[in-house]
DNA sequence: CAGTGTGTATACTGTATGGTATATAGATTA
DNA sequence: TAATCTATATACCATACAGTATACACACTG
């Protein structure tokens, strides 16, 4: 008789992004510069960032996790946009900046969690007085 | 006769960690533990923070990675010990300490980077500045 | 010497991650 | 209308992650 069906490994397999805002964020981007660079198709894209047309197709319609960090920055460096933001949009953190909180974590930790709740200009200004060599 | 080893999947899976210090560095926090409380034993341990003590022995001795930030985080409060700390050592950050980044990457992004190579007390003395309501 | 407590060795497992490869279908253009 | 763009659908895959389950060996204690 034999099955109805092959199903030879799982039925189906959605997996749908975690992060779905990133998908959109980046087909928006690309669009745009499609516009008035015609090389910005997602095929040229693909090739450029030296991943399959397919998978970047899947991962601008949110059909799919964001792509590892080190794909993000491509993409961000091929899109000019900053690539912690959208490492942020992809639900990760820059590896250099974790390793800045793992080399001092109890007081980076403290630092941080400080500063959550305060208003970004409180936070530039700080941002700023290190900059300026207070130390 | 037959064959003298099974060996029905791969051959050997060694499976050595990422950080080696980790397991070090907990088995010492709770052998330490362990001379004035008989009740950190390993399996009492494992038990508490439900785990197998196969697995807990594996990790002590650094043969399998550092575990989720979930088990790291109870086994830091068996141990009396500081989660960022021992996430730190796992190789990890926080997830809710990425998540202050996430939501606002450039700015910490640009902070973190700044304060990157400035000494501790430096960073001590803005978060003071932070806590002290400067802003 | 049976039982209980200590740690360890080894095999196995489900799910997530981060993609590739191939086939397909619509629009444009030569 | 054949070729060549464009994007998508679908199947498949290797590796990492985060453990469980079972069996084993040693020490000691009643």
């Amino acid at each position: 008789m034999a099955a109805s069906r092959p199903t030879r490994t799982a039925p189906r397999r959605p997996r749908r992004a975690s992060q779905p805002r990133f998908g959109a964020y980046i087909r928006e981007l690309r669009e745009r510069l499609r516009k008035t660079d015609p090389s910005s198709s997602l095929r040229q894209v693909a090739q450029r960032i030296h991943v399959q047309p397919a998978y970047l197709s899947q991962v601008e319609r949110g059909n799919v996790a964001p792509p590892s960090e080190a794909t993000v920055r491509r993409l961000a460096k091929e899109l000019g946009e900053d690539a912690d933001v959208l490492l942020a949009l992809a639900g990760k953190v820059s590896d250099d900046l974790q390793e800045v909180i793992r080399r001092r974590p109890t007081l980076f930790a403290e630092l941080l969690r400080s500063l959550k709740a305060a208003p970004t200009h409180a936070v530039l200004r700080v941002v700023r007085e290190v900059r300026d060599g207070k130390w």
